[in-house]
DNA sequence: CGCCCAGTTGAACGTCCTCAAATTGCGTGG
DNA sequence: CCACGCAATTTGAGGACGTTCAACTGGGCG
């Protein structure tokens, strides 16, 4: 038994921000490292409070989000499974972290997380991969709310979700059906759009034949080139 | 003379990257860099092309900018002197960098760098530090792209730009006049909106005596708490 | 002196938002 | 098994905000 209990059949053992560490790493971060549930839409993290843990996910999916003053909410961010989530090296956090499933996740107190990325060269510049991968992707976002029309967003939304729930496809190539795992609000959160015009979309969508819309929160790609067509990006 | 003929003399040594470095690491770092002047609105890194180089701004100031494939663009980063520039552990940049000015900066080939970051561990700590600010930073602005008023946007941004530049203040807590080192076109970019929404919301500040615009790119910031006012963010 | 470019101003349009109502889906309890 | 109630989603009408297209202004420089 080389990892003790916390990782000890750890589903994102190999792909997770631990991935980069040997036997002796896992075992000082096993040390700090406690397993937690989380319940749908319950958040773990608050905008502006003192910055007190870090954390691995397990399962499940969160959003990362900011708000206005005024309550005007945008999510900046969503985090799968072997996602890191937390802010080393800052006294406060300035989003709100909140899960959108039931989840769980391998929490870490922030100063023992950070001592044990002192100590361990590999899971520093692993993390720091991964943020600057997370950077390309939150600038991306930027061009996407400041210049793309909501059809585009949803088009591409649309094909990113595709990619990331896999989801059945009878033949290679052919007709792609999954889950969306977000409300339509919280899809209009992430695009910067209303739960209105997501709907809007989506029917419109529906009605050229390019998706259809099986009930629930299900999604069926018809005709992915058309929807590619649809989401011209970069 | 410690550290040689590049970091000899350089105006943003401790506050940059490098400031992490002793001597040694500062010597390492000297024997792959070099200085280069960049002209006004010279492209120094385009998208999609290969992240040969990384480098640290001496002078100047710079934008990050991404666009669609018809050629809709966003700026999605401003970068200032003693600003870290480049994509390390990726094969392309995603992102043209484009100079705002005439402006200096110390490159380093990709390759070498990243050597070295692996190298000086306090180097890559450093780095890691800073791109966890940027990606608050990118993040921040995915709220404004997503959910702020053009007005809130150029209040926002004129607050900034009043920070960043300094600029003359015959008293203290009185009004504050700077040159804005942008174009109404570059600004327009920076906020997601056009050059004529940005004309507009500025002659409306100047018409309400929040502002004034003293000609050229100077702006005088006349009633502060007002302006903080219509900024009012998270 | 006149050109040229950045900036400003104006008018019309379109997209997406707001507010409101109708509809669907789903869990609970009768 | 069906009725009910709540929440999520869809649909509709109207309006606001920012864009688009176009004309005009002013300052710098040949």
């Amino acid at each position: 038994m080389e990892c003790g209990q916390v990782c000890e059949g750890c589903a994102v053992r190999d792909v997770a921000l631990c991935g980069s560490l040997d036997d002796s790493g896992l075992a000082d971060l096993n040390r700090i490292g406690r397993r937690r549930r989380v319940g749908c839409g319950e958040t773990i993290a608050w905008a502006g409070e003192e910055s007190r843990s870090c954390a691995n996910i397990l399962s499940g999916l969160f959003k990362l989000s900011a708000s206005t003053a005024d309550g005007r909410e945008q999510t900046v961010g969503l985090l799968y499974p072997a996602d890191f989530v937390g802010r080393p090296y800052a006294p406060r956090t300035d989003y709100n972290v909140t899960a959108l499933s039931e989840a769980e996740i391998c929490v870490f107190p922030r100063p023992a997380f950070e001592e044990t990325l002192e100590r361990h060269n590999e899971l520093e510049r692993e993390l720091l991969r991964r943020t600057l991968t997370t950077l390309d992707e939150a600038r991306g976002r930027q061009l996407m709310l400041a210049r793309q029309s909501a059809e585009e967003r949803i088009a591409r939304f649309l094909l990113d979700m595709a990619k990331k729930m896999g989801g059945a496809r009878p033949t290679p190539g052919g007709p792609q059906t999954f889950d969306l795992p977000l409300s339509r609000g919280a899809i209009a959160d992430v695009l910067g759009l209303t739960i209105e015009t997501v709907s809007r979309q989506m029917t419109r969508l529906k009605a050229a034949g390019i998706i259809a819309l099986p009930g629930g929160r299900a999604v069926t790609i018809l005709r992915r080139a058309d929807l590619q067509g649809l989401a011209a990006e970069t």
